[in-house]
RNA sequence: UGAGUAGAUCGGGCAAUCGCAGAUGCAACGUCCGAAAGGAUGCAGAUGAGGAAAGUCCGGGCUCCGCAGGGCAGGGUGCCGGGUAACUCCCGGUAGAGGCGACUCUCAGGAAAGUGCAACAGAAAAUAAACCGCCACUUUUAGUGGUAAGGGUGGAAUAGUAAGGUAAGAGCUUACUGGAAAACAGGUAACUGUUUUUUCGUGUAAACCCCACUCGGAGCAACACCGGAUUAAGGAGAAUACGUUGGCCCGACGCUCCUUGGGUAGGUGGCUUGAAUUAUGCAGAGAUGCAUAAUCUAGAUAGAUGAUUGUCUUAAACAGAACCCGGCUUACAGAUCUGCUCAAUUU
RNA sequence: GGUGCCAUUGCCAAGUGGUAAGGCCAAGGUCUGCAAAACCUUUAUUCCCCGGUUCAAAUCCGGGUGGCACCU
């Protein structure tokens, strides 16, 4: 899993990319010219740290156990409904997110 | 048994599968990224957030400011003694307040060194004073003198109660109580007790201030090293000037400094062996100190602990290390243990 | 991670212990044929919250909450 570290990026995405929203989640895609990075942003009005580390490792479980097309920047935004989710709710909408956006294999 | 009070400990556990992080060992000495410094990549078994990691309210280590120097200004602390690296911390005591009690709480120096303030009300708010009243005298719907007992105002009115005394009164006198001072005794001290003397000028210092002690400034985004890139334009000063030591002056040190614009801002160290943890013993009333033995117990850099299943008593509260320690404060479901107090009952 | 600042009416804000100025907005009135302008009147009661000092706290002291800025 390679994660974005740049700001550029993200800030790309959110202008040019195209977007999915779910209750918990918001997608961003856009297409570059190398390997899948994933990007995931937890604000702080969300909650404090732990809910927020909580929320960031449920994401990235969850996309550990889904294989995506390859060229892509992917971001992954938490909105405040995400705090009180569980693993299934977040691994469902990421799943739903995915297949709107066409970028899941299988 | 119930109610309370003080203190201590824990803060989900175990097993299986998948996944993450750095270090260690083995393998490899290659491949990839980069201008370089350097980084990434294989396998293994162990290890991997807290009592508050939080707030950043104090104190210290560490690093830099040449040394950390002097004075002024400014800040902090404030009953006494002790502990500590240090402290707005802790322990023990004193005084005051609360509670039947165990026990708890307290920013607890000085108002007679000086200055200020005390709105409204009230006669008067501080070198006392005289509105009503009381008493005496007179020129009698009033004036002069005496008076602090009584009235009313206020948060606060020059100590309170009783008796004597007086024209009326007054610490004017006496007794008791309160305060202050002195002597003696006890205590390291704060202070306590006894005796004697004295009628005894309000409150406020979390107002300025005085006294005693104490504090240089900044913070790991500090700082050091390696590598790279850029160095253009304008201005100031040249020893009675400028700059640094983030308030000022002295002292010390240095020769460059300032403004605007552009470019580059990558990596490594600092980083965890420490006022450390655990156990035992000794000293002490306690905080704590000393000695011996054993142990190594996160170190990331967009930031590592998660998911699923089973099981146990319950899908556990507050909550995530970021240089490191000692405290304080704030948040917190619940569980366990110990000392003590009060009430009821039984023996 | 560290450092600093702020919170007063709907808005902008003044206020160095004695009961909260001023402007804008709003509401009502006067004026006008109707408006605007002008003039008059009204609107803080938990001064972000909790405790303390004081006779008395927006103000002084301690703790908390929320917001903003800077250091990269």
């Amino acid at each position: 899993m390679i994660t974005i570290k740049e700001n550029k990026i993200f800030k790309k995405a959110y202008y040019k990319g195209k977007k999915e929203i779910a209750h918990n989640l918001v997608l961003y895609y856009i297409p570059n010219n190398g390997d899948t990075k994933i990007g995931i942003t937890v604000s702080k009005k969300i909650g404090n740290a732990v809910t927020r580390n909580r929320i960031r490792r449920l994401v990235r479980e969850s996309w550990r156990t889904f294989c995506v097309k390859e060229g892509y920047d992917v971001i992954i935004v938490a909105r405040t409904a995400a705090a009180k989710s569980d693993f299934y709710a977040i691994k469902d909408a990421l799943f739903d997110l995915l297949c709107k956006s066409e970028l899941i294999l299988q």
